[in-house]
DNA sequence: CGAAAATGTGGACATCGTACACAAGTCCAG
DNA sequence: CTGGACTTGTGTACGATGTCCACATTTTCG
């Protein structure tokens, strides 16, 4: 199973970086089968160490899906920042929302293209406080940051009344994460991202709407 | 662990009836831990039977599971079903949409009531087509039914425009469900049910007025 | 009534998480 | 330097789980 060339017999006795080789192997069993893929035996295999050597990294499985999950938050918002504004093709520009809908885009792209690491970002029941505190130690910017100064700039700009605004990451956020959980396993499986997208846009419209 | 008296020493061979006192004994263990500890071998120990048995019911533990979340989806839609409507305060009211208010509400109350078996009703990839296609086995109503057909009536009623209404589901739905996913190990966590059902009336005007 | 189908039992195996004791490098105080 | 302490990986082991196979018992029905 595991050729020798992935586990080239290291010379040194340390690995030199088995946390971060482990948190990697984890990222890779989730891409593959979603996060009950993430098993510390085959992170070790694949890692090139006995099992138990995870435990000097890891007080136990749970606490390396918690890293996977970290890692997965993390790309999420990466994919959330670099999907690019589309022109709106009628609708007079709105300043900042544009914005708005590129973050949503891409958590729902990143949905569709990435389901076992989005599964594996929010399968840990505690990391979300983690995600809606401050900053990932990774020093990366959560998606939930990523929204809320989305939605302050709009406020910002005119666009969005003041007193609409507190909480409004509270009916964004769950409009489009509960969208994209659909998307993965529910009954909109099998949209294409280009439907995606335009259900996505719908529903962000109708909220918008609304706020 | 077992008492006999659980496991009372059945005087005949067969069991009576061990199908559906597997999926019992897995619905409380959805109830106590969440899909994740709906294990056969527990299952099979609390119906005072050898694990084997099992398989002569349930082609596996997945198969287990995607009963247990049926029965999970069914009482799902039975707290929506009761929920009472409760009279609309200042706002005229709008025929019709108190019900669906009332059905969001129940969503809610039963995830916050009943995390893990809500997580159960959600944790097998391939229910929700069960879901959203027709009727359970069980032959009782679908949470998604009930949206939909209370959202036909908005449209009769001449509340909610025709041709608002195509996939307006995938608006409501995603939105609740993506609330109720919060409130149950997100940032929302922790809410008290009055709270919860605040946010969740905030989220539907909010919708509703974008529909 | 007797054979076939249904259902439960017993035993076995691989895999997993994890605990405990030990070994091999690494590093720093003297 | 150098020797002990610390870190990190190894070995062995145990209990739990899912699942397979052969067997026993009970029910059912031709």
């Amino acid at each position: 199973m595991v050729s020798p060339a992935e586990a080239p017999k290291r010379s040194t006795y340390r690995h030199g970086d088995l946390r971060n080789a482990l948190i990697e192997a984890g990222v890779d069993l989730a891409r593959e089968s979603g996060p009950e893929a993430v098993v510390l035996r085959e992170a070790t295999r694949r890692a090139g160490v006995v099992p138990n050597a995870a435990y000097r990294h890891f007080a136990d499985r749970r606490a390396l899906l918690r890293a996977v999950s970290q890692v997965a938050l993390a790309r999420l918002a990466v994919a959330m920042e670099s999907e690019p504004e589309d022109e709106p093709a009628g609708v007079p520009a709105v300043p900042g929302y544009g914005r708005i809908l590129a973050l949503v885009t891409g958590y729902l792209r990143f949905a569709q293209a990435e389901p076992g690491l989005f599964r594996a970002a929010f399968s840990t029941t505690d990391m979300v406080g983690t995600e809606a505190g401050s900053s990932t130690e990774a020093g990366g910017v959560t998606a939930f940051q990523l929204l809320s100064t989305a939605l302050d700039d709009l406020v910002e700009s005119g666009v969005l009344p003041a007193e609409r605004r507190p909480g409004a990451e509270y009916f964004v956020w769950p409009a489009v994460h509960g969208l994209a959980v659909l998307l993965i396993d529910g009954p909109l499986r099998g949209l294409l991202p280009a439907q995606a997208h335009a259900a996505g846009q719908r529903l962000m419209d109708s909220i918008a709407r609304g706020i």
